[in-house]
DNA sequence: TATAATACGTCAGCAATATTGACTTTCCAA
DNA sequence: TTGGAAAGTCAATATTGCTGACGTATTATA
């Protein structure tokens, strides 16, 4: 008897987290965290008169120095159009070079200069001190759910997508 | 002497969700999910030729029913001249209803509509079950990580402002 | 009661980011 | 040598944000 409430008890917490209200706060905390991810790095680039696309190209470009300008826009899924216009901005400006390709020499690989990761550098430093905080103070396992959550969240090809490029990265 | 190897061993990786290489790889889920996040809503939104902004209001609106302009000017952080662009157009399609403040003649109280419940009601159905997805793949631990990690990221006042407008919520 | 402050709405102009569509140049590959 | 891929460009349009300047109704205060 007392078992048998108990055990209906633990059942209805452990799908808790399933309700619609549960989901809606979690909606609302993924709205409000990306907010907050995001506003640093804002605060910085409104001094260089660039914006989130800028910011968008120079974290990746460092990330996977030499990528192709294919590459770039399958990552950000823009039109080429937009993310042109952006990629010609950081070039005129000095902040990426972007090389004929060696292989294929209709590729252009995107470097960032020494300029170009400076302010990488300097947005990097402000969202990663945001990261570090949180992940210092909401511990690994938390940080492990974190990342296990975000991982479903996304679209499955996005998911390999991004699973591909750490490989290829990392391979470097 | 293997005993402080092993400690020293543990000790790194207990630490290891602190290196920069961990952190942006957060910082770029953090992107990916949000993207996927808010793709489902945008498809829908696409037919009735609104986007992100119309969502937000719609979503606070339904959650704070009767909340006062200037309360979701607060939540969203934009100006009012921004929010009432998005605000005007759904009151002159019928999905929004600002009724004169009963205690103050001055406020605004917004409520959805019978059209507007429908429309939120297709955005969250859609959204809710990518979550609901995302946490039942998950398990409650990680859900639990999730939500700490989030809460964690985003700014203190907004976190507050949210505990706030949570706690109201529930004593309507 | 006269005046100040608040809540809301609105007009105009500007900027960043995205879109679609059309077109060119360069280069690789069948 | 011809077709297609990679990149770049021009033009037009939409969404969403911003600043600045006003206007109106209502409440609070001196």
């Amino acid at each position: 008897m007392n078992d048998s409430l108990l055990n209906r008890s633990r059942k209805r917490d452990a799908l808790l987290f399933l309700t619609d209200d549960q989901l809606l706060q979690g909606i609302e905390l993924m709205y409000f965290a990306y907010k907050g991810f995001t506003s640093d790095p804002d605060k910085i680039l409104q001094n260089h008169t660039y914006g989130r696309a800028h910011h968008r190209a120079i974290h990746f470009i460092n990330r996977h120095k030499g990528l192709k300008v294919n590459d770039l826009l399958d990552i950000l899924g823009i039109t080429k159009q937009s993310l042109n216009r952006v990629l010609r901005q950081l070039v005129d400006d000095g902040l990426v070079e972007s090389r004929v390709g060696v292989k294929d020499k209709r590729e252009r690989n995107l470097y960032l200069t020494e300029a170009g990761t400076a302010l990488d550098r300097e947005l990097s430093d402000a969202q990663r001190a945001r990261m570090r905080k949180a992940y210092r103070a909401a511990g690994p396992d938390a940080v492990q759910g974190f990342r296990i959550v975000l991982e479903q969240i996304m679209d499955n090809e996005t998911l390999h997508h991004l699973r591909r490029l750490e490989k290829d990265r990392t391979n470097d």
